[in-house]
DNA sequence: CACACAGTATACCGATCTGTATAGTGAAGG
DNA sequence: CCTTCACTATACAGATCGGTATACTGTGTG
């Protein structure tokens, strides 16, 4: 649940977690291909054997980073709506919250995925489900709670809140303007009215 | 004009503008990192020695690669703004059918600003002020549209116009459901109408 | 006890990376 | 005529890349 099924993974011994968190924190911040494999090594106190018994390759490395971000972001932001409550437009509202909420805490660079994909060209690629199986699920969540308030206009209203939500992703992560996750958020409120 | 003033710039001989060309395209498709100067210059059909005695080094490469891509956005921006007449309504829909007509013509893998900023790291990269100065740039633009449509809340309506932009062109590169550009346009007109 | 297994330490491989050096060609311009 | 300059061709340097090899340690378990 939260990983696409069809994704390998690997398993999870505490050295393995250890390249995993420091791997998230060095692709995030520097970027993929920036960040070589010794690197890894050297931040999580791993030798380069242990992380290649457990990997296999960087590929591996890369698709557990994406997987495990993806896994923890939707237990995060399920905390956030569960604590909304039932109402499908305080749901709404509480992606935007959890949105911040997990910027404040992961670092302001945007999106882990559309970061990603802007390095990763070929679509075989075994990260590639994964950044856009995140996506749609996300356009799905969007579209079902859209459909909890107006059946009729599902489809567009989960599309313009998926376009907000992403929108305020990269607008905060290239700071173009203060509080861009909370604009979105404003924004999607005046959009669930109107409708 | 279109360029950031204080950005360094090379003189443009035609062996540097097919250099330019050529990192357009492959950075572009396979982002920056993983694009090596060697291969630029093969394709550019250029010697290493020409690539380097033009650039300096990579880095202005990509610094040129990006003022160049913003610098040609901005004049096909202006030709579908002029073509769609002085209404502030019309010229802000203008904006989606040009980002549109770009992805079409250049291809669909997102903003190359925003996939840019996700291989820099440093601030202080002689490209940052580029990439930044491209969005604060929309940003004012359609602030300064909105103005003309709803002055009081030219803030508010040029901010949910930047968001929308700035998702069509993350979900047009991601594919997450067909024609982005189009539902964002959409989604635009009602904002509008609205104020 | 023996064995599997997660781990350390270190050295190495071939390929590729950015960047430089050397030598020479062809054309424009005072 | 001779300098300047944009360019080709090729070879190479030093670093770093992803990935492998060898040898060993500690620990828990059948």
């Amino acid at each position: 649940m939260g990983s696409n099924e069809t994704t390998q993974r690997i398993t999870m011994t505490p050295a393995a977690r250890r390249v995993i968190e420091a791997a998230e924190r060095l692709f995030y911040e520097r970027g993929i291909h920036a960040v070589g494999v010794d690197l890894i090594a050297a931040e999580a106190g791993v030798t380069k054997k242990t992380l290649y018994d457990r990997f296999g390759c960087k590929e591996q490395i890369v698709v557990e980073y994406l997987a495990d971000r993806d896994e923890r972001w939707r237990v995060f932001l399920a905390d956030h709506m569960n604590a909304a409550g039932p109402t499908p437009a305080a749901r709404v509202l509480a992606v935007f919250d959890a949105a911040r909420a997990w910027a404040a805490q992961h670092g302001h660079k945007g999106c882990s995925m559309v970061n990603a994909h802007a390095e990763i060209s070929d679509p075989a690629h075994p990260a590639y489900p994964i950044i856009t199986g995140q996506k749609r699920w996300m356009l799905t969540l969007f579209t079902d709670l859209a459909g909890e308030i107006a059946p009729e206009q599902a489809g567009r209203l989960g599309r313009a809140l998926m376009l907000l939500h992403e929108g305020a992703l990269v607008a905060e992560g290239l700071s173009i303007f203060p509080d861009a996750i909370g604009q979105a958020r404003e924004q999607a409120q005046a959009v669930l009215a109107a409708a």
